[in-house]
DNA sequence: AGAGTCTACTGAACCGGGTAAGTTGCTGAG
DNA sequence: CTCAGCAACTTACCCGGTTCAGTAGACTCT
């Protein structure tokens, strides 16, 4: 089957090449009457523009990139990346852009990556997770112009506009309501300790724990995988006078650390509440389901695409703070015993 | 910053554009000094073709395509199309193709996808998942001659090569195990019933449970989710003689039924025992860890990726068996108190 | 020596859109 | 009547690769 081109729909509306760019992207050059001849063809038989011939002369691919720096296996069960990836796409597809996708399994390997997209003029734009400290993705993304949003932070990015959420909120009300529920020895397991995001909500749980002159708030460095999380979660609760609650940085951990105390005979929520950050099914899939720091992840994304699809047309809309996530009590929580 | 072409090499080398084409692309009609000269140039100004262009005139966009058609909440947690996705990138990102991915609604909408990309010359292939019955993809897919490859079934393809797993072997497997446990009251929960793998196993659940003289050996239909896998488990385990071991078709559904067990107080593996379909660190997550059959779900996709790249190339690999899961016993299988 | 062959290129067309510049034909003002 | 001005086009070139049809020069063969 011979794909249309618009040289087969000037044939048949008897007019030029020209006329016929002209009245389907809504430029003024061509009567209304034409117009509506010309794309009343297009439509019965089925034109769709070649993407590489309008990227070749306009110089846009409509197409953004997002590359995966995280390894295969916990790729699959990370709810984050999926809900971020559904926001993407709700917002793009709406304007026909395509999203295309990359794993990498380092920042120097994402950094080629974006060098080579760049080179192949392949996406317009790219969004970028995991901001770090002094990132060295940053001056790679401004040396090459490439348009780009950064998920994560806050922190020194230059001109490239960022988006992140009021972490040290969530955190701080989420330690105020097991304060109030009367726990007194409560500890975090952490993400990945680079992390930006990871830094702010550490910071956040020091000062409010501190204030609340809460002792042995300690904060457990961990990876954000169930293995690392669980780990974690059993030298915490070996201790002497180990914690009566547990806030984890994601979802994953959460579980893991559930699983965890069931095995050591601990009953959840009676001898340990557990607080996820990131609400997903998962946390409603386990028994108990659990309390969860909750953010509607995919209109995030959705934000995120917006600000890039902004940038790539040259309106800077600059950074953004997002929502902060809000506490949803389940079953996890509840008083010490 | 500037991107490099094809013409600032010849411009810097002395030849002209088609002898660097030539050159680059490995094609006879240039000596090999000269050859190296322009590979060396290359490399030191970081070229990189311009894929439009290259899509353009050699008709290779150097990319796939892949629909996800679930709703976003489960996509997140739903670790089959991660594992999936990472498969595909390690085949594809060696060979220097992209992936693009587009979240669908529907079949309908997945179809309108598929035209759409074929139009805009967007993607060399597709990758196509959840053969059904009578797919109404299929004739689509045959009428465009766009290059596909299908994973699940076995099923009526036409000429487009299918992907599958004996899992008529491997749920076969897990209920011979179960039964040498001792078992005799076994209940499945199965995946969306429109699907043809979803058939094969249930087929192959009552072949074999026949066989085996177990009595009422039924599969309960139900979608993939975890609410849905839940409420089917809720609904055999509160018969008077409710089942003593459940096999799932997917680790979501088997990680709610375990929640599920124990919301109502029957311990795991005591009272019930627990066989997840498609191993995952889900699986290794919660407590006991589920028994699960165990494939490589990355390799799968890698595997369908070689399919499809050697059909883009016009070299028809046919249909091909992957090896068939295994069973992977962990805590949550036992012989019944 | 002259014809034929081969290597190593060059030049130009081509892919399918976008768009600046040029060309009509018509209207209306002076 | 003439000419400016404008709408409604057409023409032609551009984007950056690939590829086919030459062609110059070296080399071989008789």
């Amino acid at each position: 089957m011979k794909r249309p081109t618009i040289a087969d729909i000037a044939r048949r509306a008897g007019v030029s090449k020209g006329a016929v760019s002209y009245a389907l992207n809504g430029q003024p050059g061509v009567s209304e009457a034409t117009r509506q001849r010309i794309v009343a063809i297009a439509q019965e038989i089925g034109f769709n523009p070649n993407s590489a011939a309008r990227a070749l002369s306009g110089a846009r691919a409509r197409a953004v990139g997002l590359t995966l720096n995280r390894p295969a296996r916990i790729l699959g069960i990370e709810p984050w990346f999926m809900g971020l990836i559904s926001g993407f796409e709700s917002e793009l597809s709406s304007r026909s852009y395509g999203l295309t996708l990359q794993v990498v399994g380092s920042e120097e390997q994402e950094i080629e990556v974006y060098r080579r997209w760049w080179g192949e003029r392949r996406i317009d734009g790219v969004i970028v997770t995991d901001l770090r400290e002094d990132d060295i993705r940053i001056p790679v993304l401004q040396q090459l112009q490439l348009p780009a949003v950064i998920i994560g932070g806050p922190g020194e990015t230059g001109d490239i506009p960022q988006l992140w959420s009021d972490d040290a909120g969530a955190i701080t009300e989420a330690v105020r309501y097991l304060v109030a529920l009367g726990h007194r020895r409560i500890a975090r397991v952490g993400g990945l300790p680079g992390l930006l995001h990871t830094q702010a909500r550490t910071r956040a749980f020091e000062q409010v724990t501190t204030a609340l002159g809460l002792v042995e708030a300690v904060t457990v460095p961990s990876d954000y995988t169930g293995e690392e999380g669980g780990r974690a979660t059993r030298r915490l609760l070996i201790e002497a006078d180990r914690p009566t609650a547990i806030i984890y940085d994601n979802d994953v951990m959460a579980v893991a650390g559930l699983a965890v105390a069931q095995e050591m005979g601990l009953s959840v929520p009676g001898d340990l509440s557990i607080v996820a950050w990131d609400d997903s099914p998962l946390c409603s899939l386990v028994h108990p389901p659990l309390t969860a720091l909750t953010r509607d992840i995919a209109e995030y994304g959705a934000h995120a695409v917006r600000q890039l699809l902004a940038a790539i047309d040259g309106k800077e809309l600059g950074s953004i703070e997002a929502g902060a996530a809000h506490l949803t009590p389940r079953g996890s929580t509840a008083p010490p015993r």
